[in-house]
DNA sequence: AAAATACTTGACTGATCAGTCTACATCGGC
DNA sequence: GCCGATGTAGACTGATCAGTCAAGTATTTT
């Protein structure tokens, strides 16, 4: 065995795998150990509890994540290219598996009135992402792309039905919801319409 | 004790209750058991599983709504009047406790990898809610009011911004959000900005 | 080679889980 | 007054749960 264990990472791994196939409350501190080979001791030698390891694990997605919002979300980009980029993206990965946004969610709505740790960190992690928003939302107002005095505001609104669009996709596992989206993030934009015409 | 109980409607409040304050997952029969005042073999007797008592729950719960939502929706009010009405229903609910849309969007999230019952159960029920929003944006189309060629696929949309908004003001506790939405509706559908000037 | 560090092992505890079972109570109908 | 139907009571089973712990094994440091 090395000096160094990568057994951290195949936790936090194993238990975001089990909590986006199953939930936060029906997956067991045993079932993470035993997708993740590790036995109950180690387990608690790298964190105390489900909710501690949880918190890491939703951090550690992000942090994977982080260098990817940051270019889609580039100053140098347009910024209403920028919500088409990042939902396209969104699409692309939904499509073949997990993301970040969705098993947060899941965990997000399961947790909000039960650990409030792992709360916390759901809510950390998405203001961090309506970040991104909201300053794309102000870019664009600025070039009088949109009509946005309260990008913030806007930015949480859009979010929120991003994430319900994120979530009813999964739920009814209907990729078109998603596929249509785009639209829908230009409507609450308040985007003129650009008829995506059949011809 | 009466010849007809009202044991089952306590077993279904309790349960939902639960699932509200708690998760699917994490609500134990016995904690339903409890909080309805009856015993194992009570809930036995009425119900072959949990799963089973929350299609019931879910069920029943629709069924004390749907002439709300009839009312609502009702074709003799204009048709995106049906959207203010209801959005402004949904708002005066939550501010004050539980409503039907909520417990079952986290109940949704939550069994729609695990409990087939339940997530169809759930699906029934949306399909039901979303032909309101259909029809209505049906007929706003056909009055000119706004442009939707695809009346379906827009009422699913703005059904799944609609869930996100309500999971996101629970998560985060803030019925700002929710008090917003009614204008984040009207972009959806494609409604000509009516700006809600501040005098 | 000894000691310290970093990690692993797996048995164990006591609580809680879903679900079963038999015995019992209370009622309307006769 | 008794019978069948509808419901209730609660002990019990075996599985699974989160979390503990003492003993062990590599690997690096000295």
């Amino acid at each position: 065995m090395p000096r160094v264990s990568d057994m951290k990472k195949r936790l936090t791994d194993a238990a975001l795998d089990l909590m986006w196939e199953n939930s936060y409350g029906t997956t067991s501190v045993d079932a993470i150990c035993e997708r993740a080979g590790a036995k109950k001791g180690s387990f608690y030698y790298f964190f105390k509890s489900k909710s501690e390891l949880t918190v890491a694990a939703l951090e550690a997605e992000w942090n994977k994540n982080k260098a990817n919002m940051d270019a889609l979300f580039s100053p140098t980009v347009p910024p209403l290219e920028r919500f088409d980029r990042y939902f396209d993206h969104v699409q692309l990965q939904e499509a073949c598996g997990s993301i970040l946004g969705c098993p947060m969610l899941s965990i997000g709505s399961e947790v909000s009135t039960q650990d409030p740790g792992v709360r916390a960190t759901v809510e950390r992690i998405w203001d961090r992402k309506i970040k991104y928003f909201e300053s794309a939302i102000r870019d664009a107002h600025a070039q009088g792309l949109i009509e946005a005095p309260d990008p913030e505001a806007k930015a949480r609104a859009l979010f929120a039905c991003y994430h319900g669009t994120l979530a009813q996709a999964r739920i009814e596992n209907d990729v078109g919801l998603l596929r249509d989206f785009k639209q829908v993030a230009m409507d609450v934009l308040g985007v003129k319409h650009v008829q995506a015409a059949s011809s």
